[in-house]
DNA sequence: TTAAGACCTGAAGT
DNA sequence: AACTTCAGGTCTT
């Protein structure tokens, strides 16, 4: 086993790893007392998650984050997490706005995620019209029933299954684990991608709204989940997606951000947000009016 | 190009 | 206890 620990005072804008993990931008990793998105978690419980067949374990304690691994995980801890975003910049650059400066203000030390993109696109198409909570167990069942076994420190992990893997489930496998309607979805999707007739990852290569054009492709993508694998895997931090929590904000403090089509009132909305990082505003809004607090 | 309806399912609310 | 509503939308017509 491999350890480390990065001191919580090189995290400029802190580090929050309950609201970073449990705010519906990852499904990708679980917490160890197996409740996530049930309570808050105790004082200094572990996240693990499995990257390139690698198990990762993350937790914070006063002085530091601490990170246990198969292999030598600094550098993929720091990536996942975003730990060299300087979030104290960030937030001090967001536009004077009341609703930003309340969700930035209750939620200190939340950063965005960057995630495997395969493994993004699948979670998001599984979240149409479901509670995140629900999102997450039909992440974990797909790991389970698809994925590799990873020993780790006595334990069993699985990893997200590769698009090959999945590809291999069929419409009615997924309909018996509770993915509903998605399961065909979910097949194709994975079928696209295993054949290599698209990568989420190729768009990286893309301009922004270029990119949520090309992630359309995929069966059960459309621009709200295209928007998110921009934004959690992808990196494209000037992603907003409009989801029916931010579409609730537009109609009570953004009315003139509405401008009918997706395309043209995630245009205004970003402007809003400030342009470069408005999906971190995004990210932030969305967990304060879902959350409630 | 925009606008209704259908679509799985379980947890939460009457 | 049965019934209705709702959840990080997308697809089809």
């Amino acid at each position: 086993m491999e350890t480390g620990t990065i001191r919580r005072d090189e995290l400029a804008g802190g580090l929050d790893l309950y609201r970073t993990l449990e705010s519906g931008q990852t499904y990708l990793w679980r917490r160890g007392d197996g409740d996530m998105y049930g309570g808050t978690p105790a004082p200094g419980e572990w996240y693990v998650t499995v990257v390139d067949g690698e198990v990762i374990r993350v937790r914070t304690t006063d002085a530091a984050l601490e990170w246990e691994s198969t292999t030598d995980a600094e550098p993929t801890v720091r990536r996942l997490l975003r730990l060299d975003d300087d979030l104290e910049a960030i937030v001090a650059a967001a536009p004077d706005d009341p609703l930003l400066d309340e969700a930035y203000e209750a939620h200190r030390g939340m950063r965005l995620v960057t995630d495997p993109p395969f493994g993004t696109l699948i979670s998001f198409i599984c979240s149409a019209q479901m509670r995140v909570s629900r999102i997450h167990s039909m992440v974990s069942t797909l790991a389970r029933e698809y994925g590799d076994a990873v020993s780790f420190d006595g334990e069993t992990y699985h990893a997200f299954p590769t698009p090959a893997q999945l590809a291999t489930a069929t419409e009615s496998e997924l309909r018996d684990l509770g993915l509903g309607y998605r399961a065909p979805y979910v097949v194709r999707t994975a079928e696209m991608v295993a054949d290599g007739e698209a990568h989420p990852a190729d768009a990286r290569e893309l301009e922004y709204e270029a990119a949520r054009e090309f992630l359309c492709q995929f069966v059960g993508v459309g621009d709200k989940v295209a928007d998110c694998v921009l934004l959690f895997a992808l990196e494209f931090d000037e992603s907003v997606p409009l989801d029916t929590w931010l579409r609730s904000a537009i109609e009570e403090y953004y009315p003139d951000c509405d401008r009918g089509s997706y395309a043209e009132t995630s245009r205004a909305l970003r402007e809003q947000f400030g342009g470069e990082y408005a999906g971190y505003a995004q990210t932030y809004v969305f967990h304060h009016l879902r959350t409630g607090d």
